[in-house]
DNA sequence: TAGTCAATTCGGAAGTTTCCGAAATGAGGG
DNA sequence: CCCTCATTTCGGAAACTTCCGAATTGACTA
């Protein structure tokens, strides 16, 4: 993952709206959810949030499939790990035992980095 | 953790200088950095990166402590690790084996959701 | 092919963020 | 107390982001 990736995906994360539409996909599963449900579910306008979709999609934060008349937005987990781990890339030099000391919660995502 | 303080975080996160910094602190681990070393380390004037740095302590993503005259800028994993969580709450209707099955790499951030 | 419903594109006004030089603040040491 | 060095604050111009109505595209059905 390249900087300018991980920006596209925290920018895209950084608006009250997008988060609420990430947030929204990741309760409702890998099955997706129609554009035109999220924008009521969340009290959008329609043109707003296919505005907001795109750049979602573009971050490569959600992944978008047509079925018949609608476009159903699901959640992709696998970048959100990405993003995570180059964000904590080569933590503390690589010796992870040296962050681990002092934040427990911290651990628990160096676990992820190493898996 | 609120919406407003995860926008916060992702909005902090979303610029190529505070990116540079958050990492540049997570690889030098939990000492600490002196502000003007980050300015000379990433080529930033002290004036821009002193607002920069501001951001991530707003976003409570570094913690700041003084040691003589310098100020140590040092990471804040367990806000990361809020952060995530916040992201991936609820994941699925609570039903996390739904969505290990078609991202093996999200089923890791899920034992952290759990732990 | 025409009709319908779902979603996207476009324009442009209003608001927000970014940058850096110069000046100010703050902490220590002599 | 004064000096020095580290850091922050301020101003204001340039660049970017956000919003939504109207028009458009696209896909399915009859």
């Amino acid at each position: 993952m390249k900087q300018e990736d991980a920006i596209d995906a925290f920018s895209a994360l950084a608006h009250e709206t997008r988060l609420a539409v990430f947030r929204l996909l990741v309760r409702e599963g890998p099955e997706g959810v129609p554009a035109l449900e999220i924008a009521r579910r969340l009290a959008v306008k329609p043109s707003t949030l296919s505005g907001h979709l795109g750049i979602l999609k573009r971050a490569e934060l959600v992944t978008a499939t047509r079925r018949q008349k609608e476009i159903l937005y699901a959640p992709n987990f696998a970048s959100v790990d990405l993003l995570v781990r180059f964000l904590l890339q080569d933590c503390c030099g690589g010796d992870a035992t040296a962050c681990g000391s002092d934040a427990s919660t911290a651990a628990g995502l160096m676990v992820v980095k190493e898996s």
